[in-house]
DNA sequence: CGCACCTGCGTACAGTGTGCGCTATCGTGT
DNA sequence: ACACGATAGCGCACACTGTACGCAGGTGCG
C-alpha cells in the first residue's frame, strides 16, 4: 500500500459523484445567472461564480452555454418575460393597457438594475422567444388602438424607447447609490457641496439634492408618470388625426 | 568591466528619458481612450493598451486618474459636451430647438456606440462640468418655451429618455454588427430564417428584416423622427393646457 | 458485451485592474 | 549654488477573468 501517491487516489475516497437532480441545464444556469445578478450586481457575474453556486465547475457551464455573452442575452430574454402585457381584445382601453405595460417594464428594470447596464451591449436585437412573444403582444394593443399595421410598431418602439431611457436613468442612479453602500439619505448630503456649486452657476439646474421632499422613490414614479403621460398624449394626437 | 551583468546597467544606455512634450495629462488621457473606444469598442479599452497608445506605461494612468471607473466618467462627461444646444434667446422655436437637441444626442450617441453600454452602469447622475452645462442649457430652452420652472426639468428629463432609449437600441444594434464583421445586408441575410420563424408565428411583428426599402441607416432616422414627434407633440399639448 | 456519445472537471493561457515601492526629474527656498 | 521635498512615471506582483483543450466517468444503443 503506498503511501507516497499525495492525491490517494482510492475508489473509497471518489467523491462518489452524486448526480443529484439538479443536473447542469440551460434554464437552470440561466436562472441562477439572475438570481446571482439581482443580489451581487453585474461585475459578480463571473462563470466561476456562478459555477460555484450550482456546485458545478467553471467550465462545465460551457457544455450548455456558448459564452458569457450568450449566456447574457438569454438572461436578458428571460427576464424580459417578466413585463406584463394585457390582452389586445381585453376590456382596458389601449392608453391604460399600454400604461400598465409601461410601468410594468419600468419595474422590471428596477428589480434587475443590472439589465441597463446590459441592454447598450446586446440591446433589444436578439431575437430571444420571450421578446418576441412581448413585442408581438404590445404592437397588438397599438394595432387595437387604431395605429395602421406599419405604424404601430413604430409607435411601440417610442414608448419602449422612453420607458427604457427613463428606466436606464434611475437603474444606473440606484446602482451607484448601491455601490456606495450609503443610504440614499446620506448619498444625497455627501454630493450637497458638490451640487451646490453647479446649482450657484447655473441656476436654472432644479436642485435634485435639496432636503427631500417626501420618499425619493415616490418623486421618481412621479416624474417616470409625468413623461409617460406626455408620450401618449403625442401618440393620442397623432391616432386622433389619423383615425 | 565585468560582462556577467546581464541588464548592462550603463549611463550610456540608459534611455535618457526624453520628456517629450505630450506628458501625460487627465485631458490627454480622456481625449485617447475617446479615440480608443471609437476605433476599437468598449471591451478594446484596457489600461494596458491606453497607456500604450500615449508611451507610457499602464499604471502611470493612475497619477492623472484615480479608477478606470473614474475615467470612464471622465469620458462619457467629455462627449456629452459635443452635443449642441441652441440659446434659449435665439431665434428659433422652442420646437425646432428641442428638436436640434434631440438630432445632435443621437447623432453624438451614433459616433460613440460605445456610450450605449456605458450609460447604464454609469448614468447622468455624475455632476460632470459639460453634463451640468447642458442641461442648465436646455432647462432654460423649455423655460423659455413657457414650462413652469419645476416642470421644465420634468420635460427635458422627458425628451432625454425618449432620445436615450431610441439611440441605446440602435447603439446596441450598431456595435453587434460591427463586432460580426459583416455589412448591415449580409447580417439582415444570415438572420433571415431565424426572423422568418419568428414571423410566421406572430404575424403581428413588422419584418424588419425584409428586402432593405431604401438606407437602413435612412429608415432608422425616419423612425427616430416619427417618435420624437409624438413626445414632442404631446409636450407642445401640455403647454397649450397650462399657458 | 462493446461502442459511441454526452456531461462535467482540471489545467492552462493570455489578459485584466490596480496596490506598492523605486527612481528620476522639477520647482522652490535658502 | 545647492539641497530638498513633491511629483510623474515605471516595473512587479496579485488576484481574478473568459475560455480552449483533453480526459474521466456515466448513459444509452447496437
Amino acid at each position: 500500500m503506498p503511501s507516497d501517491s499525495k492525491p490517494v487516489p482510492s475508489v473509497w475516497v471518489r467523491p462518489r459523484r452524486q448526480r443529484e437532480q439538479p443536473v447542469l441545464s440551460r434554464e437552470h444556469i440561466v436562472a441562477e445567472a439572475v438570481r446571482l445578478l439581482d443580489e451581487e450586481g453585474l461585475e459578480a457575474l463571473s462563470m466561476r461564480r456562478l459555477g460555484q453556486r450550482l456546485g458545478a465547475g467553471a467550465t462545465s457551464l460551457y457544455r450548455h452555454v456558448a459564452s458569457k455573452d450568450e449566456l447574457i442575452e438569454l438572461v436578458v430574454d428571460e427576464v424580459y418575460g417578466e413585463m406584463r402585457v394585457p390582452d389586445a381584445d381585453g376590456p382596458a382601453g389601449w392608453r391604460s393597457a399600454t400604461t400598465e405595460c409601461a410601468h410594468s417594464l419600468r419595474a422590471m428594470i428596477l428589480r434587475h438594475p443590472w439589465i441597463a447596464a446590459v441592454l447598450g451591449q446586446v440591446g433589444l436585437a436578439s431575437l430571444g422567444p420571450n421578446l418576441v412573444r412581448q413585442s408581438s403582444r404590445m404592437i397588438a394593443l397599438f394595432e387595437a388602438a387604431g395605429f395602421a399595421p406599419g405604424e404601430a410598431n413604430r409607435a411601440m418602439d417610442t414608448l419602449i424607447a422612453y420607458v427604457i431611457g427613463m428606466g436606464t436613468s434611475e437603474a444606473a442612479y440606484l446602482s451607484l447609490l448601491a455601490r456606495s453602500g450609503l443610504s440614499e439619505r446620506e448619498w444625497l448630503e455627501s454630493l450637497r457641496p458638490a451640487a451646490e456649486a453647479a446649482v450657484s452657476d447655473h441656476p436654472r439646474i432644479r436642485d435634485g439634492f435639496s432636503p427631500p421632499e417626501g420618499d425619493p422613490a415616490k418623486v421618481r414614479e412621479e416624474n417616470f408618470g409625468y413623461g409617460l403621460d406626455r408620450v401618449l398624449d403625442g401618440l393620442a394626437v397623432r391616432l386622433a388625426a389619423t383615425g
